[in-house]
DNA sequence: TAGATTGTTAATCGATTAACAATC
DNA sequence: TAGATTGTTAATCGATTAACAATC
């Protein structure tokens, strides 16, 4: 008989706030474990990333994690629900678009590696990088994008070009057939029909280090 | 006679979530002013960047800013409203720690210079890299940051380290004076005191990328 | 057992959205 | 003028937090 009824809520409901903090809770999990441990309260995840118990224990149980009363979770079983949860547990065909700094530091980026994201080709209208290998990444020219993807289809255009050149680079993504967008860029870009896109924009975090002070 | 009681809202009171989306304003505003146009309406910055008319005019108003209905904002006026808002207007100095790919792409990131983020020193334990000049900034071992920052101090520390280094390098900032953090790595680290830290955790997006799917 | 921790329901809080008078 | 847009107050919505019974 089972100790709670499984909210089961759709992965796809969960805020964002919520899917953001899951791989921090996976970080901390992953360390436990390295350190023999066996078991993990919410409580004490809470307290390794300095936000509060409830929660932490309220995100988990998206995940559809039961943990003991006055235990706590498996580790073993906290790890892979999260990570099925997140749908690391399968591979995310992407492309990365712009081959400048801060494209080659995704290539090298192992975290994401290491969840599945997976990097099949990079595009760079760069003559001197065309034909190049960067962390084991071919870099094309863009023009290839639709004969290679049509052999293969991926899930995530990464755009890391110039901000002029995004608006391009994510129609013609688009027009290759990929649905979900990474953008690197400071610029929005508009795509008719159905996708995803998130912005991950720096220089939002600037401007709020801007703005605070410690208190 | 104002048109209209200024809100006054404490700078540091705004929400995080409009903190991010005001550069996303003044984007749009810069875009349109080098179009050769001088006013513009909430409604049209609403258009471009696919959000709420209703949710621009607030963020806005924590600005100052006041519009003439049926005509729209001054541009030039609320691109320095927003800049003033932003402390944009004046300079921030700040170190970077950890020169590899990622760290050497923030210092080539134009957008953060042109609104006064100033990277002034860089730190790398790579005596490859020591002494060394990228995009200007000068690269030190990390025992020389005490000395640089007593000569000159700076608001901000960038930590693009390996995760396994963030907190020894917050540390160390914060010992040479540093209270608000850029955080670039997976590891949340903690320090004793009142800080400001902001986490760019990219892991964040590629887990919201995984589990969202085209509406 | 006593006390810590879980999972759930309810309350609170804050941000977003709606409504609308003012006005250019 | 008519209609678009502003700024403000009120309503809604959703996320976070509190309360608490269950339980190991």
């Amino acid at each position: 008989m089972p100790r709670g009824k499984v909210v089961n809520v759709e992965r796809t409901k969960v805020s964002l706030a919520c899917l953001r903090r899951l791989p921090l809770y996976l970080d901390v999990c992953r360390h436990a474990e390295s350190e023999g441990e066996s078991l993990i309260s919410g409580t004490r995840i809470a307290e390794e990333l300095g936000l509060e118990a409830i929660q932490v224990r309220k995100d988990l149980s998206f995940t559809g994690i039961l943990g003991r009363p006055r235990i706590g979770y498996v580790l073993k079983e906290l790890i892979q629900k999260i990570e099925t949860f997140l749908q690391w547990d399968r591979s995310h065909p992407a492309i990365l678009i712009g081959v400048g700094r801060l494209g080659q530091a995704l290539l090298g980026y192992q975290q994401l590696r290491r969840y599945n994201l997976n990097v099949l080709h990079a595009f760079d209208i760069d003559a001197e990088k065309i034909g190049k290998t960067i962390e084991g990444v071919s870099i094309y020219h863009p023009a290839m994008m639709k004969d290679l993807l049509a052999q293969q289809p991926v899930e995530i255009a990464i755009i890391a070009t110039p901000d002029h050149a995004a608006q391009d680079a994510a129609t013609l993504a688009y027009n290759a057939g990929v649905r979900k967008f990474w953008n690197f860029t400071t610029k929005r870009f508009r795509l008719q029909g159905k996708v995803v896109i998130y912005n991950e924009s720096l220089i939002s975090g600037y401007s709020v280090l801007s703005v605070r002070s410690p208190t």
